[in-house]
DNA sequence: TCTGGGGTCCTAGGACCC
DNA sequence: TCTGGGGTCCTAGGACCC
């Protein structure tokens, strides 16, 4: 058997954790920039709201309704994941943490009967542990464990849990699932499946397999057997290491000059540095790319170049570098560029890194140097110590008017209490 | 003023190898 | 007369996930 552990409207309940007064409205997370929203609460989905509805067309509405705005505060909600993630892991033999708000678990050799059990004490104690309330699915497969995750969700939110360990537990579940919210099916299947006549997930068992070879592929196959019965998808302990890192972003506003768009893909160049180094990864591909807005009406440009090193490195000078001489590259003046990326690939262990022939890069200085950035930077808060050339403006940064405090974070951004006595 | 930011896997087709 | 048969690697594009 396996669990799936998700935590409810995760981003929300992460700010209701630290200000009560949340509790009990409707409550929404915006997405960077504060363009669209992207967590609602209960109560914010009952009036109606939806993910990706424009926040500055909201306004009023929120104004009306009295619906409570955040900006997205990810320092927030990674820290809160950590502490839920662990706590999880405290209880039982395996997991695999599958994204920010959601684990996988091994039931694998447990009794069926204690395994509900089990479930409302993982409830219970992240709930005491960290605040965030939690749902959970059983069942044999990880994609019916997603199908009773999201049943205990909508149908039985007060107990939270739902176990299918009978073909009756599990056609209950599957009747009441559409198929556009089985794990696997998205926008396009979902419209291929409903004009086949095939609207839940249990139509959905009843299909021949080699139909669904034609339309979905092997991918599609799996998936049908998951919901058969079939395991096909087995737990995945270690986090795997990347084989791609991007770090792109919207800017807060258009932006014309160079120099402000160095220092942005300096910094981006920068970051994918430090994730590269934290899954103890090098890599020798760089690929820059930058956009003007494609929502104005207004002359379009888009390019991007890739960058081969001659030895894969994971210092934030040499990305720096790479990154800035393909930024020199496709910058043309004269356009309003509104988003900017860098992104790396060829990643190999940083153990495995061959070197080059003609390499005459002191290589030993800047491991060292990265090491010593690092520490600090973990000591002291991120950019204490920081590449020249990514600059102290801060006029590409994002628009994010209303964030929360980092209250788990940052020492000056603790949670105040105030008692009378 | 105004539309997120990361990732994964699979397939088809072309270039190339012996 | 008659046009091989095995492969690998790479890229682009399309589906999906949160």
């Amino acid at each position: 058997m396996f669990g799936l552990v998700d935590c409810n409207n995760f981003y929300v309940s992460c700010e209701r954790v630290f200000n009560a007064k949340l509790e009990g409205k409707p409550v929404v997370v915006l997405s960077n920039n504060d363009g669209c929203l992207i967590a609602r609460s209960n109560e914010a989905k009952a009036l109606g709201l939806k993910m990706g509805d424009l926040a500055f067309e909201k306004e009023a509405f929120f104004e009306k309704n009295g619906v409570q705005v955040f900006s997205s505060n990810y320092a927030l909600y990674g820290d809160m994941s950590d502490r839920v993630m662990k706590t999880i892991a405290q209880m039982v033999p395996g997991m695999e943490v599958y994204s920010i708000d959601e684990a996988f678990i091994d039931f694998h050799n447990m009794p069926y009967e204690d395994l509900e059990a089990l479930a409302q004490r993982i409830r219970k104690t992240v709930k005491q542990y960290t605040g965030i309330p939690v749902s959970i699915g059983i069942a044999p497969t990880k994609t019916l464990a997603k199908v009773a995750n999201r049943y205990a969700k909508k149908h039985l939110p007060h107990l939270g849990i739902y176990q299918i360990d009978s073909d009756h537990d599990a056609e209950k579940a599957l009747v009441n699932t559409p198929v556009e919210d089985i794990w696997g099916v998205g926008y396009k299947y979902a419209k291929m499946l409903n004009a086949h006549h095939i609207f839940n997930a249990l139509e959905l068992t009843q299909a021949k397999e080699e139909w669904i070879r034609q339309k979905m592929h092997v991918v599609g196959v799996r998936m049908l057997r998951e919901l058969q019965g079939e395991i096909c998808y087995q737990l995945d302990n270690e986090p795997t290491p990347k084989k791609g890192i991007c770090v792109s972003r919207s800017f807060g506003h258009s932006q014309r000059d160079v120099k402000i768009i160095t220092e942005a893909v300096a910094t981006f160049a920068a970051r994918v540095g430090e994730k590269l180094r934290k899954q103890k990864s090098c890599a020798h591909i760089v690929h820059v790319f930058l956009y003007t807005n494609p929502h104005k009406d207004e002359p379009q440009y888009f390019n991007s170049k890739v960058l081969q090193l001659p030895t894969s490195t994971s210092s934030t000078i040499e990305i720096i570098r790479y990154a800035l001489r393909g930024l020199e590259l496709i910058f043309k003046p004269g356009f309003n560029y509104k988003k900017a990326g860098v992104m790396i690939s060829g990643i190999v262990p940083e153990n495995q890194v061959q070197i080059g022939l003609f390499d005459t890069h002191k290589r030993e200085i800047d491991t060292k140097a990265m090491k010593a950035l690092d520490e600090l930077n973990r000591r002291m808060g991120r950019d204490t110590v920081k590449i020249a050339v990514q600059g102290f403006g801060r006029d590409w940064q994002l628009r994010q008017e209303r964030k929360s405090r980092c209250y788990t974070t940052r020492w000056q951004e603790l949670l105040e209490v105030e008692a009378w006595g």
